[in-house]
DNA sequence: GACTTTTTTCTCGACAGTCGAGAAAATAAA
DNA sequence: TTTATTTTCTCGACTGTCGAGAAAAAAGTC
């Protein structure tokens, strides 16, 4: 159903315009945000006075005043308008970071995991204490922290943000909005790692001036598979989504999946079925928890050697990559692949089996291949997409707390 | 990126609400408009009297005054505000209709197709005289016809408004566009078939009150395979795509497929692909151009008679249906699936397989099987489909051109 | 150092839109 | 004929955007 707008809907949209518009190219003045924005002067003039008051936007002195006339003023983000707190949840560690309401990190550090400890109170103590040294290393008042983004690898529901499956808790679920007592009043956001590489590549690519740009994938490849894809809808606004893809079922080969599935993509292209299928163990075997990245590079060099099985297995995991892949444009359409993660080293191993699998579908016959890049650094796109969307929602609750009169 | 909004965007919007709800409720009064919508009285008054003035509302009195006070002023469309056509294209005929703004069904012919016949001249010619003998017999105005809304099975470029595949054209196109001269000043819809059955599956279980609809699917079996999604965004509005399942990969087992391609979903379990099953020819061999229903019929009494071959031909047929449903929703989310099309018929032998094809993967492990219901008047449903864009698209224009001052 | 030029920001009045309240209209019941 | 009831219509207040031009603030010019 359409919902009635109304001439405040109009105020907040245009505000959040001007705070999209500053996001996106730094600090401006005021003539340069009315340019960005396309919204006159005069208005710019009214929104910024009033973000101003807010006590979210500031004025900063133009250092070189280059030409004569009327020196700018330049707008930017106070940086004391909030904080944020991005969590990384991955098998062997935990990344916390803390940024400011600019979007500039603060402070961080890593606590390592046990991959074997599957329990959930130890992670959820360590959690709560991780974001009490954060607040006190930087002095911050816990209220002041707004958002707090959580991102790991498996399915998850931003609604009650919780992770539904994941294969680090597998199907416990953690209830992160009821860990955070009073002093803290953070909003909690729950993300599938892929989906915010996914997020950070169309904002890279839309920054890099592809204009005609639909949508985007991210494929990671690791002891899991995750993909995301970044879709620009008709309003012209970035929706992300992070499908089942590593458990999405590749073929009844019996391959059994650390799911409890048996043939899903992960079971041929994650590590431990790169593994099994390398050292010809029976499908049916129970995968392994954890493969050591040295463990895999080994397999790598046999394969790199000429040794059949290893490289059958890294062909068979490009395979099923290709085909799922196929079977992702065919289902949505087609889009530039992003490939990510730690599996990106043996990517020389694994493209010949990948394109093949591509190849075999009619939505790449007619269409052609999408296009494949190969972007290994996993991590500086897993925060660029925190930063992202934690930064929009605070953007998005500081708009709309102007309604009920702050 | 997001656009800048203005005062005239919200009456735009609210515009396009007040109509909207007059599509959804029937004619409506002035209280009732603005019971629906949310806007207050005063601003639906400006609007009816202003849509009024643009002869696309028109006031009707209340038949029976069934209680006191001053009687109602029910607003409908004018029937005569425009109107629209038409156009199922199936592999054996082309159904014609012509409706006018109202939504009431005003004339409406068939004309037989020859399947082997995939030129599109002869077919062109055709189109062009049939619009024409609608207007003729309907005595309306060429100008008049604001919309024609073509449907087929296959790729649709909605942009270029082309068909870029379909089982009755292969990769010939056409553009439907240039065929309309002059007097003619329609605007071309183009559309997947199966897009619009989905379309008219999202308004009914709406209307039915199915609250927390996020979106549903639906699936026609017949000759091809064809698959609709219908999800509301975030905005609420609704947004179909008809993605390229038929030829999605099923699995690499060689069964060839009409569109040149092997492994198709459509080489399984299109009519084609269950023929050539249940009579064991090799699955390489080229598929037949059309199989009669009657021809259909027979294997399934056959397969209902137990005889083994035919029943595992309809079985195959389901477990790739189920199989790619399963990465349906793998790749999307859990979601209704209705099933239309004249293979319905053959549900019962279908089910099975589909439901074994959609257990083995994680996502319906997890979640559960999606609900599946048959609807067999696909035809009715398309017409449902056609009408609602059709109208949507008219009643968009309706509202824009009041921007440029007509 | 006073004036001019240039550039930017700020301000004002006009215009478009929504909203709530209450007046006006139109009917049935008393 | 009057009253009660229901609906539509109208008016003034409020919020918002926009264009034009005034005001501000610097550098250049004589």
């Amino acid at each position: 159903m359409l919902t009635k707008s109304s001439t405040e809907l109009v105020r907040q949209q245009n505000s959040a315009l001007v705070l999209a518009s500053l996001r996106r190219h730094g600090p401006l003045a005021h003539t340069d945000i009315s340019h960005h924005t396309g919204l006159a002067s005069a208005t710019v003039s009214v929104i910024t006075a009033e973000l101003e008051k807010a006590e979210v936007l500031e004025r900063r002195e133009q250092q070189a005043s280059a030409s004569r006339g009327r020196p700018r003023v330049i707008f930017g983000q106070r940086r004391d308008a909030g904080y944020l707190v991005t969590v990384r949840i991955s098998s062997d560690m935990v990344q916390y970071s803390l940024a400011d309401y600019g979007g500039t990190l603060l402070d961080r550090f890593e606590e390592p995991r046990n991959h074997a400890d599957t329990a959930t109170r130890p992670f959820t103590e360590a959690f709560v204490a991780a974001l009490d040294r954060l607040a006190d290393r930087s002095r911050i008042d816990r209220g002041q922290v707004l958002v707090v983004s959580i991102s790991s690898k498996g399915l998850v529901d931003p609604l009650t943000a919780r992770l539904v499956w994941s294969p680090v808790f597998g199907a416990q679920q953690v209830d992160f909005a009821a860990l955070l007592q009073p002093p803290w009043r953070a909003k909690i956001l729950i993300s599938n790692e892929t989906l915010l590489v996914a997020h950070a590549m169309a904002l890279r690519m839309e920054k890099a001036g592809a204009r005609d740009l639909q949508a985007v994938a991210a494929l990671s490849l690791g002891h899991s598979i995750g993909l995301g894809i970044a879709r620009f809808d008709r309003s012209g606004e970035l929706s992300v989504t992070a499908p089942n893809f590593g458990h999405m079922l590749n073929s009844s080969d019996g391959k059994l999946c650390r799911c409890g599935a048996q043939g899903c993509i992960e079971a041929s292209a994650g590590f431990y079925g790169i593994l099994r299928t390398a050292f010809e163990v029976p499908p049916d075997t129970i995968p392994a928890k954890f493969v050591p990245l040295a463990e895999m590079d080994k397999i790598a060099l046999r394969a790199r050697q000429g040794h059949r099985m290893s490289e059958y297995a890294f062909r068979q995991a490009g395979l099923a990559l290709g085909q799922g892949l196929s079977r992702v444009v065919s289902l949505y359409e087609n889009m530039p692949i992003a490939i990510t993660g730690p599996g990106t080293r043996y990517f020389d191993l694994i493209q010949r089996g990948l394109e093949e699998g591509l190849a075999q579908s009619q939505q790449v016959r007619l269409f052609g291949a999408p296009p494949i890049s190969v972007v290994p650094e996993e991590a500086t796109l897993v925060l660029e997409g925190h930063l992202d969307r934690a930064l929009a929602e605070m953007d998005h609750d500081v708009i709309a707390a102007r309604a009920v009169g702050e």
